[in-house]
DNA sequence: GTAAAAAACGGGAAAAACACCTTAACAGTG
DNA sequence: CACTGTTAAGGTGTTTTTCCCGTTTTTTAC
């Protein structure tokens, strides 16, 4: 039985740079290491694969989602395991969603790691006690409007640009002229926002866009 | 000449585990792990320490700040490495006022780390073009009123308490009765927070308190 | 012990954020 | 064609935030 194969993909070179070590020495191969999403679609050889690609959410250029989702289109056999410091339960989703086969944290043990890649290796799915403990929840709380868990993560571009631009420190009307739209059109996507993700003011939007990787914190 | 002996404090077990790797690749020894503050005051072995603390910042139970200021007033003579996620000037600052010999980021190259720790053992010091580049901007960057880097960054445990709360949904009326106090005093820390921090509203004092590891994002 | 500094508190007003309700344009669908 | 949904935008009013102006009380310093 040949060598399970990794590659990884995280901005944070430090801890990709130790992932790699753990991963050997668990007994895998590093078959490649990159810092963006944008960087691991181009390095992908279609002849020689990864069985599992450790995604990170959080990166520059291209993030976890967008990755994902683009490898689902590209190589829809390829298995991502997502990377994440955050526990958000609408982040576990989205990536579940795009196509990613299982999900851990940051903070978990090495030992979790490996019970994850064999997972996903042997059964091509790797469930931990968080996720579905997350997902339990989205289920069961129905708070306020039943349901809505199912549209709540489709954010179209201009609801991602705008939640960018409210985690500036610009007022809504400043957003307004930067996106070229009326201060109406803001007050309705802000609006649709606080419905859609259960908050009630743009603290929540700003640590919803934080959590979700669609702004990094320099 | 014996090994330069590394302690780790970091509540992200797999950057913590690879980067324990990594260490010792690089020639070093792994004294001791640790995932919060409190847990280094407590591993630390008078007979035995380390040559090096490579802390982060943002943990839970006693962050990276004060344990660098425990340190200084317990083992003077340890050296600190702070490693942190961002960049910011406040944060940095900080964490060489609180006593940190250097400060690098997470996602630096492994070389810049063992530079960093070379430093520290043979120089006593690691300045890092990130930090004379902030450290140079914030003495240059004088914006506004003049020579506020001195104080602002004094932050008291009220003010601490109140940017945790800021960092939530609560309006300031909500906060002022948690925290048992008049609106008007909570407009008080408001403002001048504002002013010492140079933000313009909420926002700001919502990504102060994450970039400085007030408030954690579980 | 007194002076200075800071923390706590307050009124009032302007700006911004939030809520709710309506309309127009347009695209896709049965 | 009517039906439905989505996006952009207007009207109006309330609440919250922000920013002035202060005073009183408590801490700190000399």
């Amino acid at each position: 039985m040949n060598k399970v194969k990794i590659a990884l993909a995280d901005d944070h070179v430090l801890l990709r740079n130790g992932l790699a070590g753990l991963i050997t020495n668990l007994g895998y191969t590093v078959l490649l290491e990159c810092s963006t999403g944008k960087e691991l679609t181009e390095k992908l050889d279609k002849n020689n694969l990864p069985d599992v690609v450790l995604m990170d959410i959080n990166m520059p250029e291209m993030d976890g989602y967008e990755t994902t989702a683009w490898l689902k289109t590209h190589y829809p056999l390829l298995n991502v395991l997502a990377l994440s410091m955050y526990d958000d339960e609408n982040a576990i989703i989205r990536m579940l969603r795009n196509g990613a086969r299982g999900y851990i944290m940051k903070d978990s043990d090495p030992l979790e790691l490996k019970r994850a890649i064999d997972d996903i290796v042997e059964k091509g799915v790797h469930y931990s006690e968080l996720v579905t403990g997350k997902l339990l929840h989205s289920i069961y709380n129905v708070n306020g409007n039943a349901g809505h868990s199912q549209q709540l993560l489709e954010l179209n571009e201009r609801e991602i640009e705008f939640l960018k631009l409210a985690s500036t420190e610009m007022t809504y009307r400043e957003i307004a002229e930067h996106m070229h739209l009326s201060p109406r059109t803001i007050d309705g996507y802000r609006d649709s926002l606080f419905e859609k993700l259960n908050i009630k003011n743009r603290v929540g939007l700003v640590l919803y866009a934080i959590k979700n990787g669609i702004v990094q914190l320099n």
